[in-house]
DNA sequence: CTGTATCCGGATCGATACTG
DNA sequence: CAGTATCGATCCGGATACAG
């Protein structure tokens, strides 16, 4: 719904640019690092693409977004604009809440590896890499099971939804419930390798190094409240 | 749209509640002071009553509000719980995004002397009052006008649309656009009354008096950016 | 005063298929 | 890769009537 409140309210103002259905979602991917189409649609992968356009050319008009016309005809590159940006703490404060009192697990239906990898290729720690590619494997297990391959450089982390065809260097093999627990803070991600729930095999370097490569979501040290006094349908 | 976004982040979770179409409108109203039904009515006029119901009812189940049944079967009033008051500082942060960005100047379908009014008498200084009471008449001019009373006492400030039958001792003038740009902060009461675009009229204690009552805006000290580079539709 | 119930036109969303 | 085009399902807005 792009139709205003027709208020004079600032927050009225704001709220009919912001809290339109997608758009925190996408911020948060352009805050995150994502800037091509794809990658958008990546991060947010449930949104219709006829939808993310749409979304993408409001936030143009509206200042918050700008397309770049990547030199010699490349690709598209999407930016927040000094306004868009302004909206990070606001994003951030709102993740912050939503992990209090929405967040203390995660339902079946919002279980997703693919995803789950492309958030965790993000923050990986690329000071902390070898100078070589390593090669990783992500053995999900489970419910929602499947492999994922992540390539660590320090230059660049990369996703594969198929066998890239070079060997593995490192397997991860976990519950996806496991890996989603540990990724929002819910479990530490040395207790979960120490009771089983994570299994590392490879060369002992890279089983070694893997845990201090890894960093978990930003909102991994917010606690959540008690949901008692907050149920949610 | 009470659809989810079928993703395990912590912003899409809150989003999910957030930034639903009229709630971030209704919790601001309940951060303002309103808790009756017809009081959350004023405070947003646009909202269907059946989807003002509905999204309460959301609120409530989400743990955001509670609806409590007053004492011997008076009107219900709805407060927000702890959960809810924590949106207060992501509310205001918006507005001020808002006021900042998007509020160089108020639409003339977003005029409404009424909620004006509305909004005016839950911010008037009741410890700068005189100890009885002082009936004021707002008369708008212009484009979108009308008059409407405002009923000072210390111990309660109120508002009425129709001629509430006493006489006013005081009252204010002034075209519709003017009294919205002093309220937000875009032209001074000193200056607008030094420019005679508000006219006050009545005794001489009020006509002192009535500039220090009344408060403005809760986004009136923050200066609205350039827009020229958020250009809006 | 605080809701419920209904109806309808139009806007929005979600899903899918197609294209340069 | 980065979009368009299309279509049915749903939601919203606005109006109205009614009830405890």
């Amino acid at each position: 719904m792009n139709t205003t409140y027709g208020q004079y309210c600032p927050i009225a103002k704001a709220a009919e640019l912001f809290a339109e259905r997608w758009t925190p979602l996408i911020v948060r991917e352009l805050i995150l690092g994502s800037h091509r189409f794809s990658d958008l649609e990546r991060g947010v992968p449930r949104i219709p693409r006829a939808l993310l356009v749409r979304r993408l050319r409001e936030m143009e008009r509206a200042g918050i977004v700008e397309r770049r016309q990547q030199g010699d005809s490349r690709h598209p590159a999407y930016f927040l604009t000094h306004v868009g940006q302004e909206l990070g703490p606001i994003i951030m404060q709102l993740g912050v809440w939503g992990q209090r009192w929405y967040n203390a697990h995660t339902e079946p239906d919002e279980l997703d590896p693919a995803l789950l990898v492309w958030d965790m290729h993000r923050r990986i720690h690329r000071d902390r890499l070898p100078p070589h590619r390593v090669v990783v494997r992500f053995d999900f297990t489970g419910a929602c099971h499947g492999s994922y391959w992540m390539l660590l450089e320090p230059a660049d982390v990369t996703v594969c939804w198929v066998d890239p065809g070079y060997d593995a260097d490192l397997s991860v093999t976990a519950d996806s419930v496991t890996l989603h627990d540990v990724w929002m803070g819910r479990q530490s991600f040395a207790s979960a390798l120490a009771d089983g729930r994570v299994e590392l095999d490879g060369a002992r370097p890279y089983i070694r190094g893997f845990p201090t490569w890894l960093a978990l979501s930003t909102f991994a040290h917010v606690t959540p409240a008690n949901t008692a006094t907050a149920p949610r349908g």
